[in-house]
DNA sequence: GCCTTGAAGTTACCG
DNA sequence: ACCGGTAACTTCAAGGCG
C-alpha cells in the first residue's frame, strides 16, 4: 500500500546481527503515529586512490583483507571540488564496519584519502534518498506485526525508500512541555544528593499536571512522570535548558532509584547523542533554550525573561522565585503552594515558547535536513554544513572531510567614521543579502578557485580587488548553485505570502520558512571562513569581503556624485541625507550597473552619532527610538545605567532639550544617593567565557563566580553571573558580590554606580553637548566632597 | 614608593 | 565550534619622578 508519512524522527538498529534497519517515525494524514522500516539500505564510504590505475588493485586488497565486513566494492567516478575523480565505493554490512574500516584502510598503500566515512547511518540514508525530516514523504510499504510493542498505531516495512511529496501542510503535533524542580538547600542541586521535588507537565491539549515528591522521596514522581508521558504519548517534548539540565538530572535520579526512564516510542530511555541533545526515539525532544539563544534583545535568557519578552507570560502576572531559594518554598508548608504556582507558570511559559519557536524549528529542519530534535542543538556552522551536504549529494559532489587547520585571518568589511552630532532626515540604504549575492555574482566557491600556480591565462576568471584571487566564471560553482537556490526559494515563498492572510496558519508556515531560508543564506559566508568547515577556503571568504569593500566604496562614490551626503556606513549600508529622487536614482544605477539591490531600510527623522563607529541612536519616522551599540542595548551594564541612557536619548531626540536631560540624570543620582533605587537595577551581568582557572586577569564577574562556588553553587563556562559592586577596599573585582548575597542598599558602593554607571552612560550622549561629570553630580554631593577636604 | 600610561585581557556589540 | 571590525571597561606592569 502507498503511505504518506510526515517524518518526525529517524533512527536505526541492527537486527539479526547483520541487517541494518532504518526506522522512520512519523505521522500519517489521518493522524496515526506509525513507524516505517527499511532493511534495504547498507552503509558505505569512499576511498580515493592516489592514481586511478591503482583502483582495481586496492579493491582486491580490500576484499581479501576485509571480505567479512565488505559487501561490495564499486569503482566509479565522482566529482570532488568540481573535478571528476575515480573512487572506490565500499559498501559494508553494518554501520559499525564503516567505523572499523575507515582508519585501517588508510594504511593500505596507494590510498590518498577516505571520504564520507564519518556520516551517521540514518543521515546517510536521508542524504542518499533525498528524504527530509519535518516533510511529507510517500512510501510503498506493507504493514508488519508490532513485535517489539512500540508505542505506535502501526509498523510498516518499506518496499523501497520513500519519495519526497509535494504536500506542504504540517500535521497537528501533540506537544508536551515539562520542567523539574530540585531540592537545593546546599546550592546548585546535585542528583547524587538532592531529590527532585516537583515535576510539571503541560500539553497543547490543555493538560496541566503538577507532580509532588513524597517529602524528599522522588521515586513515585519519577514513576508517575514516566507513566504520564507514555499515556499522553506526545510527538514533541519541550523543555527549557532540558538537554543541559532536566534530562541529565532525571536520568541520574532514575538510575539511582533503579528505574528505567522508558518514555520513547520504542520503550527506551532518552539517550545523549550528537550536538549534546537527548534523543527520545519516535518523538522529537526539543530544548527551546537553543532557540531563545538567538533572541539578542533578551540579555539574560531565563525562561521568565524570554517568555516576558515574547508576550507568552508577563513577569508581573506570574510567580517569581529566586532559584537558589526553591528549597525554602518546599520546606515551608505555607509557601509550598507558591512553588506549585511557580512551576505551573514555568511549564505554561515553556509551552507558550514552543508555539513561538517550533514553527521556525520545523522549517529549519526541513531545509537543512537535520532531524527536528537536532536542528536546535546544532550550531549555526553545522546547520549550514548540513544544508551544503544535502546539495553536494544531490549534485554528485563528494563531501570533504573535516580537518584541523592552522589559525588564519583575513580582512573583513569597511566601517566609515561617522560625522558626530545630530543629523536630520537620514535614510539608511542597505544592500539585500550582500555577501550571498556577491558570492553568486563573482562565482566565489572552493571549486571555482584558480590558484596563481594553475593559472595559464586562457581561463575566463573574475579577479578580486585588493587580494587578486581568481575564480572561474563558469561553470556555476558549488556556493553559487546552493545560494541561488536559497535566494530563489525565499523569493518564491515571499511572493506566495503576499496572497495569504497574515495570521492564518498557512501564512505562519511560509513566514517561518522564508525566515529560515534567510538565516541559512546569510550564515553561509561566515561558514566559508570558519576554520572548522568542511568547505573552508580562506580565499573564498577573503574574496567575498574584498568585493564587499569594493562594492560599498563604489556605492559611496556614486552616492556623492549624485549629490547625496553620506554620514556613515557599515559593511553593506550607507546613511545619507534623504533625497528621494536621488536615492531612487542610486537604487536604479546599482541595480543596472552592479546587478545588486540597495534600498532604504530605515528612515530617521533625527539620528545622533558620537565619534565612535557602530554606536548611534535615532528617532524613526514612525516615532520609535532606535538604539544601536550603545550601553542601553548592552547586557553588561546595570539596568539603571541603561535606563538612564535610554531616557537621555529620548529627551535629546524627541525634545532636543539638554537641560531637561541633565535635570533628569541629576534626579536619578539623588534617588540613588537616598537609597530609592531597587537593588535589582544595580545588577551587572557578564558571561563566564572560559574555564575559571584559565583567567589571567582579576575580572569582576570571575571574582563573583568564585564567591558563588565557595557557597556551593555551580558556575560553568557559558553561564552569566549577576553581581553588584559593594562597598569596600581593593580592586573593583574584589567588590563584585553575587547579587543573591546582597540584601541591602547599604552594602552597595553608591559612588561606583554614580560615577561609573549612571554618569558614564549619560555622558556618552551628553558630552557632545558640552556636559561634563560635575554638571551631573548634584550640589549636595559636591558640597559633601568639599566638606571632606 | 607613588603616580601615570599604555598594553593586555575581557566582553559584547554591529553588520 | 560562523566571520572580521569595533568600543569600552578593568587590570597590571613598566616607566618616570623624587
Amino acid at each position: 500500500m502507498k503511505l504518506d508519512l510526515w517524518l518526525l524522527d529517524i533512527s536505526y538498529d541492527v537486527i539479526n546481527k547483520d541487517i541494518p534497519e532504518i526506522r522512520m517515525w512519523g505521522i500519517t494524514p489521518d493522524g496515526r503515529r506509525v513507524v516505517v522500516l527499511d532493511r534495504s539500505f547498507r552503509p558505505y564510504f569512499y576511498v580515493v586512490p592516489k592514481t586511478p590505475e591503482d583502483a582495481g588493485k586496492i579493491a582486491e586488497v580490500l576484499k581479501r583483507r576485509y571480505g567479512d565486513r565488505i559487501l561490495k566494492v564499486d569503482i566509479t567516478d565522482r566529482k570532488y571540488f568540481g573535478r571528476s575523480i575515480t573512487v572506490l565505493r565500499i559498501t559494508c554490512k553494518i554501520p559499525a564496519h564503516v567505523k572499523f574500516l575507515r582508519d585501517r584502510v588508510k594504511e593500505i598503500p596507494g590510498i590518498a584519502d577516505v571520504l564520507e566515512a564519518d556520516i551517521r547511518f540514518y543521515m546517510r540514508y536521508m542524504l542518499d534518498n533525498n528524504i527530509y525530516p519535518c516533510s511529507w514523504n510517500t512510501v510503498e510499504a506493507e504493514e508488519v506485526p508490532n513485535k517489539e510493542n512500540w508505542q505506535v498505531d502501526a509498523v510498516y516495512l518499506a518496499k523501497q525508500p520513500p519519495l519526497r511529496s509535494e504536500r506542504e501542510d504540517i500535521p497537528k503535533l501533540k506537544v508536551l512541555a515539562f520542567d523539574i524542580e530540585c531540592y537545593n538547600p546546599r546550592g546548585t542541586p546535585k542528583p547524587d544528593r538532592d531529590p527532585i521535588i516537583m515535576i510539571g507537565i503541560a500539553t497543547n491539549e490543555g493538560d496541566r499536571v503538577i507532580l509532588k515528591a513524597d517529602d524528599l522521596n522522588d521515586l513515585n514522581i519519577i514513576r508517575e512522570f514516566i507513566a504520564l508521558v507514555r499515556k499522553i504519548d506526545p510527538d514533541v517534548i519541550v523543555g527549557y535548558n532540558s538537554n543541559r539540565f532536566d534530562w541529565i538530572y532525571l536520568l541520574n535520579r532514575a538510575r539511582r532509584l533503579k528505574i528505567k526512564l522508558n518514555i520513547s516510542r520504542a520503550n527506551s530511555e532518552p539517550a545523549q547523542s550528537v550536538y549534546g541533545h537527548f534523543s527520545i526515539l519516535g518523538r522529537a525532544n526539543v530544548d527551546l533554550y537553543d532557540f531563545a539563544e538567538e533572541l539578542t534583545e533578551v540579555k539574560v535568557k531565563t525562561l521568565e525573561n524570554v517568555a516576558d519578552y515574547l508576550g507568552v507570560k508577563k513577569k508581573n502576572e506570574r510567580v517569581l522565585i529566586e532559584g537558589a531559594y526553591i528549597y525554602k518554598y518546599w520546606d515551608d508548608p505555607d509557601k509550598r503552594s507558591q512553588l506549585e504556582k511557580y512551576l505551573l507558570d514555568d511549564i505554561e511559559s515553556t509551552l507558550g515558547l514552543s508555539e513561538k519557536f517550533l514553527p521556525f524549528a520545523i522549517q529549519l529542519s526541513s531545509i537543512v535536513g537535520l532531524p527536528l530534535d537536532q536542528v536546535g542543538s546544532a550550531s549555526v556552522g553545522f546547520r549550514v554544513e548540513w544544508h551544503l551536504m544535502r546539495h553536494a549529494c544531490e549534485l554528485g559532489e563528494l563531501i570533504p572531510n573535516r580537518i584541523e587547520r592552522p589559525y588564519a585571518t583575513y580582512k573583513g568589511a569597511i566601517v566609515l567614521r561617522p560625522k558626530p552630532g545630530i543629523h536630520e532626515n537620514i535614510a539608511v540604504l542597505d544592500f539585500s543579502s550582500m555577501y550571498p549575492n556577491l558570492m553568486i555574482k563573482y562565482n566565489i566557491s572552493p571549486d571555482t578557485y584558480v590558484s596563481p600556480m594553475d593559472y595559464r591565462g586562457e581561463e575566463d576568471v573574475y579577479v578580486a580587488p585588493e587580494v587578486g584571487h581568481m575564480f572561474r566564471k563558469y561553470p556555476d560553482g558549488f556556493y553559487r548553485r546552493v545560494l541561488k537556490r536559497l535566494l530563489e526559494a525565499r523569493k518564491a515563498v515571499r511572493s506566495k505570502l503576499k496572497d495569504l492572510e497574515p495570521g492564518s496558519p498557512e501564512y505562519r508556515v511560509l513566514y517561518e520558512r522564508q525566515r529560515a531560508l534567510k538565516v541559512i543564506a546569510n550564515a553561509t559566508y561566515g561558514y566559508c571562513g570558519w576554520l572548522g568547515a568542511r568547505w573552508y577556503k580562506r580565499e573564498v571568504a577573503e574574496t567575498t569581503t574584498a568585493w564587499g569593500r569594493h562594492t560599498i566604496r563604489d556605492t559611496i562614490d556614486l552616492a556623492r556624485k549624485l549629490g547625496l551626503r553620506v554620514i556613515y556606513g557599515d559593511t553593506d549600508s550607507i546613511f545619507v541625507v534623504y533625497d528621494k529622487a536621488k536615492v531612487d536614482e542610486l537604487t536604479r544605477i546599482i541595480r543596472d550597473k552592479l546587478g545588486l539591490e540597495i534600498k532604504p531600510d530605515k528612515i530617521y527623522t533625527r539620528v545622533f552619532f558620537t565619534e565612535a563607529k557602530k554606536r548611534y541612536c535615532g528617532l524613526l519616522t514612525d516615532g520609535r527610538i532606535d538604539v544601536v551599540g550603545l550601553e542601553a542595548v548592552r547586557g553588561d551594564w546595570s539596568e539603571l545605567a541603561k535606563e538612564v541612557q535610554e531616557k537621555v536619548i529620548e529627551i535629546i531626540l524627541r525634545e532636543n532639550r539638554v537641560d531637561r536631560a541633565v535635570d533628569y540624570v541629576r534626579d536619578v543620582i539623588r534617588k540613588l544617593e537616598s537609597g530609592k533605587i531597587p537593588l535589582s537595577k544595580l545588577i551587572i551581568w557578564k558571561t563566564i567565557g572560559k574555564e575559571l582557572e584559565e583567567y589571567e586577569a582579576a575580572a569582576a564577574h570571575v571574582s563573583a563566580a568564585r564567591k558563588l562556588i565557595e557557597a556551593g553553587f555551580k558556575v560553568d563556562k557559558g553561564d552569566k553571573v549577576g553581581y553588584i559592586i559593594v562597598r569596600g577596599s581593593g580592586r573593583l573585582s574584589d567588590k563584585a558580590m553575587p547579587y543573591i548575597f546582597v540584601d541591602s542598599i547599604d552594602q552597595v558602593d553608591i559612588e561606583y554606580y554614580i560615577k561609573k554607571q549612571v554618569v558614564i552612560s549619560a555622558l556618552r550622549i551628553l558630552e557632545y553637548f558640552g556636559i561634563r561629570e560635575d554638571h551631573l553630580i548634584s550640589e549636595k554631593r559636591q558640597a559633601s566632597i568639599l566638606d571632606f577636604f
